[in-house]
DNA sequence: ATTAAATTTTAGGTGCGCCCAATTATAACT
DNA sequence: AGTTATAATTGGGCGCACCTAAAATTTAAT
């Protein structure tokens, strides 16, 4: 049986693991979760008896191809859920993330079809993920962070992390949401704010916000 | 703080105490949610100590305001679930309860709310029970079980049982839903089967089934 | 009034998922 | 290589929600 908890544990090393290269050390996995490292290796522990992830003993873990499936139906819930949450109950996008957790373990299998029906099968959440095939398929694009682009790029919008439901009622006043072009105008030194030309304004964003947007180089004529 | 466990004593007791006389006993919880004897009394200890219901040892219990406010609450999550998973996803009606089980303690107020836009307030799910109000008043109205109506009788179908997934596709392929009106032709003896005359067709169904089934009697010019 | 039957409660125990504190393993540094 | 810092694991515990088996209470029946 797997339990919620053990879907979260799932998601996460999934999550973490394809942001960096394979093996996740036990700390990272319990920052993720905000649960003590002990809690993480008991859970571990369960998951390796299951054979949903391999465990090295102080060496990290790394999950197995049934581990990857589970962790890919959760996150295709969560993020069809997250699409469904904003256009079809209009919810705003700060709010989702923490509302698709909670539903992500919960629903059944015809209610995520029904989901990707009513929404013609997307393929990118509200946030500008990449949502999972049925099938378990998911690759997700690697963009650049905004913050550390050259002065001067022409670039697009193409993910915001959700997570932090603050910042992203802040992106979507300055319209810095997936999809849209930004030219990176100045970038203040000492870790100072970007200056970004937003549909034809110029905001200043700091650098703690421009690490939470990617985005894509513009092909830009000039160069 | 409440747990999933305790919003799902609370229902019980708040639907088991509507039907009888006040005193819920330990026992008929156990049965409706199918945990031993034991595990209620535990429970009836925490919730007491909670001042959501008041317990006399042997005697049974009785929700408190707090204790009604909170079942109407979970009971208003379900049965709007349960017509928005019909009405707006599309499922059939045979489905949604188990459904709207487990999602009643995890969505947010906001998400119900959401549901009672898009439903245009409802007061009544899919199978005819009274939706409570947002605050938290709940009138069931009491019909007649078809089992037990004379022969003869001109009535309407008002109500009927949801959690047997099988019975209520049967009852869809009768058309014996709410607001269908129905004549009992006759009534077999020994508890045999009724013969029942439905939108001009006549079927035979059985007891066990009729006492599923909630009807109101209709006015009939003779008598 | 006593006893038998049914119900309810207590006692003791399980698995889950979390914690802290203490230990052990690895890696990093003279 | 030997010491030290960091990270991971083990051990012992806690609360939740459940269980079975045994004891206690109520009720109904003689």
């Amino acid at each position: 049986m797997i339990t919620h908890a053990m879907e979260d544990y799932l998601k996460a090393i999934y999550l973490l693991q394809k942001g960096e290269d394979e093996k996740v050390p036990t700390s990272v996995i319990a920052q993720q979760l905000n649960v003590s490292a002990a809690s993480v290796t008991g859970m571990i522990r369960k998951l390796a008896s299951l054979e949903l992830l391999n465990h090295n003993s102080y060496h990290g873990v790394k999950l197995t191809e049934g581990g990857e499936k589970i962790a890919q139906e959760v996150i295709r819930h969560h993020r069809l859920l997250e699409l469904y949450l904003v256009e079809i109950m209009g919810f705003t996008w700060d709010k989702v993330h923490h509302e698709a957790d909670k539903l992500e373990h919960v629903i059944s299998e015809e209610f995520e079809e029904k989901m990707a029906e009513a929404l013609g099968h997307p393929t990118i959440d509200p946030h500008g993920h990449t949502i999972p095939t049925k099938d378990g398929y998911l690759k997700e694009a690697s963009y650049e962070i905004l913050a550390e682009v050259d002065t001067g790029s022409f670039v697009t919008v193409r993910q915001v992390n959700d997570d932090i439901p603050e910042m992203l009622r802040y992106l979507a006043g300055l319209g810095l949401v997936p999809g849209t072009p930004v030219q990176v105008v100045t970038k203040a030194p000492f870790n100072g704010p970007l200056c970004l030309k937003i549909g034809g304004c110029e905001h200043h964003v700091g650098r703690e916000v421009a690490r939470n947007v990617f985005v894509e180089l513009s092909e830009t004529g000039t160069d």
